[in-house]
DNA sequence: TTTTATATGTCAATCGGTTGACATATATTT
DNA sequence: AAATATATGTCAACCGATTGACATATAAAA
C-alpha cells in the first residue's frame, strides 16, 4: 500500500510539499497540485487515517451508542446520523449498549481508546460518573444526563398534549397511556404529563401503565397491553409511547376482537416505518428525526472543535394521521 | 490523557515492560502485572488505538456497508454483526451506501484509509473492479461478487420451495411472486426459481412481478402491488420476497377489501420484526440472520489473520407460520 | 556450581503521517 | 533595485504505541 513517501518520490517532490497539498497549507501551485493528485490516483494512494489521527490528535470518527439497533426508532436515528456524518466527512463507530450500564461504560472507554471526535449517546443512565471529564464532547438524544451535557430532544410535552387532544377530539372518553420505560428518568416522561394535563382539562377519564425495563429490552409489550386492557375494559383510546407499542396494541385488539379504529382508537409516537406498515396504519406524533440527527452531528463536530453548543435543543413534533384513529 | 509513558513512570517501570504487560509478551511477574493494571486504573489510562493500529499495521475495526439501515432486514443484520464483533473485541464502522455504486466505492476507499481489518459487504454491485486487489478481506452477505470473494447466503432456492409448497398446501391455486430487486443479479433471485419449480410440479398457475430498483430504494412497494393484483385478479396466494413487501401486500389487500388469509394468503421472507407486528402476522421464510452474522464476523477475523475461508457458505432457512396463511 | 528460566531494563527503529523553523529560488510589485 | 508574494526543499521533532536486539540480575533446576 502506497504511502506519502511513495507519492513524493513518484512526483519528484518532497513529503513536505505533498503533505501541504493534502492539507491545503502554505503555497502550492496549480501544476503541483494536479501532479500530486495524478500520482495519488496512479498509485491508488489513500492516506492512512490512523497515522493522520495520531499526528493530528483527533479523528474523523463519531461514536454512536444506542440501546437497540433493530428498534425502528433507533435504526431511523442511526440512518440519519450516518447520513449527516457522511456529509461532514465523518464516520460512525456504532455501539449497541442494549441498555446495560456496564456496556455503556465499556463503549465509552472504547470511544476514548479510539480517540473519537465526539460521542452521540442515545442510551445512557442518568447518573454515571463516567460521563464527566471525558476528553471529547458528549451529545445526547432523547436522554437526560445531568448538568452541562448537551442534549437534543423533541417537544415531548407537546407531543403528549397533541396525542390526548386528538383522541378526545375523536370521541374517546376513557383513555389509556402506555409509557415507555419506567425507572430511568427520560425526556419522554413528559409525554405523559402533557397527556394528563389534557385529560384533566377535558374531564376525560384516564389510566396509565408503565412497562418495566424488561419490556423495553426485548420490545415485546403484548403481556402488559393485554393486562392493561383487561384491567381497564372501558378504554376506548390508547396513547402509546412509541409506534412499536402501538403496533402491538393493534394486534392485541385484533386478538380480542376489538375493532380499531371503530371501538378503540390508538395513537403512537415517533412516526417510524412500522407506523405505516400496520393495518390500520398508526396515527402518531412525529419526531423530526432527520433534523435531530443533523443537529446532533453538527453539534458534535462544533463541540469537538472547541466551540460552545447549546445545552438543550428542543425540536417540534407534529400529528400524523393514519387509520388507527379514523372516524 | 495518560500515555504508556505516564503509566511507566508512575509504576516505576519502563515502557517496554508495560507494553509487555499490555500485549502479553515475554516474562512478566504477577506482581508487576498487578501493579501496572493498578496504575492504569488510577490514571484512567486507555491505550491509544490509533497508535496501536498504526504500529501493529492492523486495526480492530470491521467496516460494514449496507444499502439501507432502516430496512428491518439490515437493521437486524447490523445488530447481530455488532454483537458478534463485540464478542471478538472488534468495532463496527457503519456505512450506508443507499445502493449507489459511487457511494459503495467511496466507502471502500474510506475503509482502506482507516485500515479496517475487513469489510462485510451487504450491498454491492456485481461488477466493480474496485472490489479486487484490496488490502483487506471482503466478506459478502446475500450478495454476489465474482470469483474469489467469500460470500454468505441463506438457502434461497429452498426458501422459494418452502414458500410455494406452503401456499399450495394451504389451497392456493393462483400464485403471485413479488421479487426483490430487478437488474442486479443476487442470490435472492434463486427464491424465484425454487418457487417456479414447485408451481410447475403441482401445476399451479403463477405470475411474477419484479419491482425496479426504485422500489427497493425507498421501500415503497404499494404501487406495484396494486398493479399486480389488478393485473392478476384471480391471485389467491402471494410469495413476497421480503417481509417488508408482505406487510405492504397485507395493507393493499385491506384497502381492496380482500380478506387475508381468508381469500388471499401471503408469505414473506426474512422473518424480521415487522413480520410479527402486522395484523395478521406474516408467515415467512426465516433466515438465520444471527448465525449468518456470526459467521461473517468470524470469517472476517480469520481472513484478516491470513487464514483461508470458504468461498461460499449457505445457511438453512425455515418456515415460520403466522396468521397471513392461516386456514 | 553451572546452567537455565524468569524478570526487567536500555536503546532505537518503526508505523505514516503533520508541522514548524529555516533556507532558497523565482515571479511580481512598488 | 529593493521589497514582497509565491513555491518548494531540508530537516527534525512529534503523535503513542510496538518490537527486536542485547544486557543484566535474580531464582530455580541440573
Amino acid at each position: 500500500m502506497a504511502t506519502l513517501k511513495d507519492v513524493a518520490r513518484e512526483s519528484g517532490l518532497t513529503v513536505g510539499t505533498v503533505s501541504r497539498v493534502l492539507n491545503n497549507r502554505g503555497y502550492i501551485s496549480e501544476e503541483t497540485r494536479r501532479k500530486v493528485y495524478a500520482v495519488m490516483r496512479e498509485l491508488n494512494y489513500q492516506p492512512n487515517e490512523m497515522a493522520r489521527s495520531l499526528s493530528k490528535q483527533k479523528s474523523n470518527t463519531i461514536g454512536v451508542i444506542v440501546p437497540h439497533i433493530v428498534h425502528p426508532y433507533f435504526s431511523k436515528l442511526i440512518s440519519n446520523l450516518e447520513q449527516a456524518a457522511y456529509e461532514l466527512k465523518y464516520k460512525i463507530l456504532l455501539f449497541n449498549s442494549k441498555g446495560k450500564e456496564e456496556k455503556e461504560e465499556e463503549y465509552i472507554e472504547m470511544c476514548k481508546s479510539n480517540r473519537v471526535a465526539a460521542v452521540i449517546l442515545c442510551s445512557g443512565s442518568f447518573h454515571t460518573e463516567q460521563f464527566r471529564n471525558l476528553d471529547f464532547p458528549l451529545i445526547t438524544i432523547e436522554r437526560f444526563l445531568d448538568e452541562g451535557i448537551a442534549g437534543i430532544e423533541c417537544d415531548n410535552y407537546r407531543g403528549g398534549i397533541l396525542a390526548a387532544e386528538h383522541l378526545i377530539e375523536r370521541g374517546c372518553r376513557h383513555l389509556l397511556h402506555i409509557g415507555g420505560i419506567s425507572g430511568l428518568p427520560m425526556p419522554a416522561d413528559k409525554r405523559k404529563q402533557g397527556f394528563e394535563k389534557v385529560c384533566q382539562k377535558y374531564g376525560a377519564q384516564y389510566n396509565e401503565v408503565e412497562p418495566s425495563q424488561a419490556y423495553y429490552d426485548d420490545m415485546h409489550y403484548y403481556p402488559i397491553i393485554c393486562q392493561a386492557l383487561d384491567q381497564y375494559p372501558e378504554t376506548d383510546g390508547i396513547f402509546a409511547s412509541s409506534d412499536l407499542i402501538a403496533a402491538q396494541a393493534i394486534q392485541v385488539c385484533a386478538m380480542k376482537g376489538i375493532d380499531v379504529p371503530g371501538s378503540m382508537k390508538i395513537i403512537g409516537f415517533d412516526d417510524v416505518n412500522v407506523a405505516a406498515l400496520t393495518t390500520p396504519g398508526i396515527t402518531t406524533i412525529r419526531q423530526p428525526v432527520k433534523e435531530m440527527a443533523e443537529a446532533a452531528v453538527a453539534m458534535a463536530v462544533k463541540a469537538a472543535a472547541g466551540n460552545a453548543v447549546p445545552a438543550t435543543s428542543m425540536f417540534p413534533v407534529t400529528l400524523v394521521e393514519r387509520g388507527s384513529t379514523g372516524r
